[in-house]
DNA sequence: GGTCTAATGTATGTTATCGCACATACGAGC
DNA sequence: GCTCGTATGTGCGATAACATACATTAGACC
C-alpha cells in the first residue's frame, strides 16, 4: 500500500479523458477506508460515490437471520454506489470497506450531473457497470456449484488483483462472513491451500506464494470475471 | 395465454413516452419464441433487443462441464440483451426461452441510437437494468443460503408474476436446469409442495393453488427482488 | 387399444458442509 | 515475561444435496 496513493490508481479515474479530470478534479475528496466502514446500508440513499484506490469494498447482502453472502467486490479497478447513475438511489446490499486503505469519492449529485451529460463519462461507467454484472452472475453460478476450496481460490485471486503485492490483511472469520460460510470451512480450506504451498498465513494476513498454482486450483468463474473485466475496461486492472 | 398478445403487454414498451413509442412501433417485429429457443450464446454479439410479451427467458450460465445455473429470469416485465446498451455487446451467459410465448424485438442498431438519445429510453432502461441486478444479486444469496424447497417457491413465483395466470408449462427436469440441481431433487420438493396443498402438476404442466401459502413458504429473496422491481419500475408487473 | 417415450417417483450409499463444542497458540499490552 | 483476547485448529454427529440405478405411469402416436 503505497504512503501517497494517487488518483489515478483508481483505473475508472485514470480512464478519464483530460476535460472531465480537470472538471472532476476539484470535486474529489480524498478519504480514509478503514476496515468494516460501511459506505451504505441496504435501502440508503447514497450520498457520495466512492472510488477505491488502495482499499476494497464488498457488496453484500445481509439476510434477516444476521448471515451474509457477498455479491461482488470492488478495488480499484471500479466504484462503489452504481445505483446513483442507475436511477435507484440506492440497493437492497451493504457496501462494506473490506480491506483498509485510502479512496477517494464525489458527490451524488456531481455524479449524477456528470451521468446526464451523456458523454464518454456515461459509456464507461456503464461498461463498469456490465463487468459488475458479470461478476454477480459469476457469484450466483459459483455459490450453486463449486466447493469452498475453490470459492476460497477465487476469492483470494479476486481481492488480489484489486490491491497491489501479494498480501491480504484479512481474517479467516471475516472471509467466512464474505463467503457466507462458516468460519471452520475456511480453516480447513486455507490449511489445505498452505499444505500445497500456494499460500502461507498467520492472524490475519495471508500472503499468495504461488499466485498461479491458485489460478490452477480455483474454478473456471474466476477467469470468466477477470476476462470480462479486461474486455470492458481495457485500461483496468492491468498492473 | 391471450392469443393476440399486445405489444404493450411488455411493461417497458407500455412504459415508453408516446414520442417514443411512436418511433419504435414501426421498428418493432413481432416474434414467435418457443421453448427452448436460444436468443444469444455467451459471447454472441446481440444483433436484437428482446422484449418478452407472453413467453419468459431465462438467462444462464453453462459451465465448462455442461451443468447451468439460472442468472435471472425475465418475462413481460423487462427486456433481454441489456449489453447492448450497457457497452459490452455480448455476455458471458446464454439467454434461452423458458416459456413459450410471444415477444417482439428491435435491431439493435436502433436501440443503441434510441439509447444514445439520452432521454427518457435512456433512464427508463438503466433502472430496469438495476432491478435486473439486484435479481443476479438475490439468486447468488439464495444459491448460498436457502433450501432447494425454498428456491423453487422462489422461481415458481417469479416465473408467475412474470406470466398471466397460474399455470407453468414446465418439467420439473428443466426446473433442475434452471436452479442448477439435479432433476430428482426437484421432484422430491415439488412432490411436498404439492403434498401441501400449494400446487398440483402433471408431467409438464404446474398450477399454483395457494400463491399466498408459496410466499410464506419462501425465503425472503422474492420478496426483495419482488419489491425493488415495484420500487424501480412502479408501472411494471403490476396487474 | 397397444406401444413407446418422456416424465415422474423411489431407493441406496456418498459427500460436503453445517452446528456446536472445545483445544491450541500467537502476540499486543501490561 | 505474563496475561488475555483474538485467531486458528480439531473432532464430533446431523443433514441436505449428491450420483446412480431403476420403477412407474401418463399420454402421444400408431
Amino acid at each position: 500500500m503505497p504512503p501517497t496513493a494517487h488518483l489515478k490508481d483508481n483505473s475508472l479515474l485514470a480512464a478519464l479523458p483530460d476535460a472531465e479530470w480537470n472538471r472532476w478534479l476539484p470535486q474529489l475528496e480524498r478519504v480514509e477506508m478503514p476496515l468494516g466502514q460501511v459506505l451504505y446500508e441496504a435501502g440508503d440513499t447514497l450520498k457520495y460515490m466512492y472510488f477505491p484506490l488502495t482499499s476494497i469494498v464488498s457488496l453484500l447482502y445481509v439476510m434477516e437471520n444476521g448471515a451474509s453472502a457477498e455479491i461482488a467486490v470492488v478495488g480499484k479497478e471500479g466504484l462503489v454506489g452504481v445505483s446513483l447513475f442507475m436511477g435507484g438511489e440506492s440497493t437492497s446490499s451493504r457496501a462494506v470497506v473490506q480491506s483498509a486503505g485510502i479512496g477517494c469519492r464525489l458527490k451524488s449529485k456531481v455524479m449524477k450531473s456528470e451521468f446526464d451529460r451523456a458523454g464518454p463519462v456515461l459509456h464507461l461507467l456503464l461498461r463498469y457497470t456490465q463487468a459488475l454484472l458479470t461478476q454477480m452472475a459469476q457469484t450466483a453460478v459459483c455459490n450453486r456449484h463449486h466447493s469452498l476450496d475453490q470459492q476460497l481460490c477465487r476469492w483470494l485471486l479476486l481481492s488480489l488483483d484489486r490491491l497491489d503485492g501479494n498480501d491480504l490483511v484479512m481474517t479467516q472469520e471475516l472471509i467466512a462472513n464474505m463467503l457466507g460460510v462458516r468460519r471452520e470451512g475456511v480453516t480447513e480450506a486455507a490449511l489445505q491451500l498452505q499444505k500445497e504451498g500456494l499460500i502461507r498465513y498467520a492472524r490475519g494476513h495471508i500472503t499468495v506464494i504461488d499466485r498461479d498454482g491458485l489460478e490452477l486450483r480455483t474454478c473456471e468463474c474466476y477467469g470468466v470475471v477477470k476476462r470480462e473485466y479486461d474486455r470492458l475496461l481495457p485500461a483496468a486492472i492491468a498492473e
